[in-house]
RNA sequence: GGAGAGGUAGCGAAGUGGUUAAACGCGGCAGACUGUAAAUCUGUUACCAACGGUUUCGGUGGUUCGAAUCCACCCCUCUCCA
């Protein structure tokens, strides 16, 4: 591990938890964080000024998706992603490992990468750790993602060793590769649901240069009892000097089980898509699906004690009929509304962490 | 008044003697969604004391072992001609 571009500073700890903040160039990152997943480029339904306005400190982007739609050459040519979204706070790049896992029906492993189609055209691609990294040097974020093999739960103990030597070898690779100034880079722990495996990774892991490290191959199948226990006795054997992410995860729970065991970063796709399907978050780890015949004449904002714009404004009874309706108009509220309640809740965790609450508040969330 | 077409579950629309409680679409009701192939997908939608039973395809009567499907009459709708 290397104090590099991107580094950590811890302000307190409290049990396994952790309250810190990320350093980058592009700002820094109270810890623990929740980063709102950005795939192509952008929130999925909001403008940039929306994004703006809920206030994120970072976000993420898929090195997959830029690398078939853009290309490394234009993205250099446009001076980045930042200039080309107009983002001027941190990015946060996937190397698009976990799309070699999801479509695993076009996949095939070689010793140098993985071959894979793609799912816009069905055309043929070679990934390398090479040349994932010379991507995310185009796109310029902040943090970069070593390329992994995230095997599917459940899985055989030799597909989780598999894994874990595969991904050892293409971390190496990618922490030899060249990359601008002011990139930080992540490795990824795989190993399943195996302990031993998952020691044995971070082992090699901590070797090499990175400045941060992730948990990979979790929330890919397993009960979220399983991922908290893996949390929980994995996380706080990870170096104290840098950011733990864990990867993909999760609903409000997971979150907070997620700081219980020391984790201090976040995404998920869950509030953005769970938004566009209808369904939003609510008091402490609840859903409430918009469509739902009970919120057809009910005057109540979404959640009560939100201050997001759909909850300042308008109605369950009207979000839900412009929902029915097939408003863009609803998706976009509830998308402003559900990253709202992810961000809020990480602010709650974060000031628990400061005065000492956090067991309180992590109770309210236990499973009924 | 004459000629033609048609009336099928909330709506639209298949089906023209048995495997049809009735395709499909919409609408309705509910569920799923965890490093985004997703404003998507799944289930369900006559009635009931419901792994069994009861009544359905404009109405009434008939043919048949058996009808939404064939026959007769009646009611209603639409188009065209007077």
């Amino acid at each position: 591990m290397l104090k590099g571009p991107i580094s950590y500073s811890l302000i307190k700890k409290s049990g396994k938890a952790r309250r810190g903040v990320v350093h980058t160039q592009h700002g820094d990152i109270q810890t623990p964080v929740f980063m709102p997943v950005g795939t192509n480029g952008a929130i999925k339904a909001l403008s940039v000024e929306q994004v703006e306005a809920l206030d994120p400190s970072i976000i993420l982007a898929n090195t997959y998706h830029l690398y078939l739609r853009l290309g490394a050459d234009f993205l250099r040519e446009a001076g980045g992603l930042h200039k080309l979204a107009s983002w001027d706070r941190a990015y946060l790049t996937d190397s698009g490992g976990f799309q070699v896992f999801s479509l695993s029906k076009m996949r095939k492993f070689d010793p140098d990468g993985v071959h894979f189609q793609s799912h816009i055209d069905g055309s043929r691609h070679f990934y390398t750790p090479e040349l994932v990294m010379d991507m995310q040097a185009a796109i310029g974020s902040d943090i970069a993602m070593v390329l992994d093999d995230c095997p599917a739960l459940p899985a055989t103990h030799e597909r989780i060793e598999a894994s874990v030597k595969r991904s050892i070898v293409w971390a190496e690779r990618c922490a030899r590769c060249e990359r601008p100034a002011h990139q930080g880079v992540f490795g990824i722990v795989q190993g399943g649901l195996e302990l031993d495996m998952r020691l044995r990774h971070l082992e090699a892991l901590v070797e090499m240069p990175f400045q941060g490290l992730s948990i990979g191959g979790l929330s890919v199948g397993e009960t979220p009892e399983e991922m908290h226990d893996m949390c929980q006795k994995f996380v706080y054997q990870m170096p104290e000097d840098f950011p733990r992410y864990l990867m993909g995860v999760g609903t409000p729970w997971d979150l907070v089980e997620g700081v219980a065991a020391g984790i201090d970063m976040f995404d998920c796709v869950m509030p953005t898509r769970n938004a566009r399907m209808g369904t939003v978050f609510v008091g402490e780890g609840k859903r409430l699906n918009i469509r739902n015949a009970a919120n057809r004449k009910d005057m109540r904002p979404l959640d009560e004690n939100c201050q997001c714009l759909a909850c300042r404004r308008f109605s369950r009874a009207y979000i839900r009929h412009l929902y029915v309706a097939k408003e863009i108009t609803a998706v976009i509220l509830m998308t402003i509304h559900n990253l709202t309640h992810y961000l809020d809740l990480m602010r709650k965790i974060r000031t628990a962490l400061e005065n000492d609450t956090f067991e309180e508040l992590r109770a309210k969330f236990q499973p009924a």
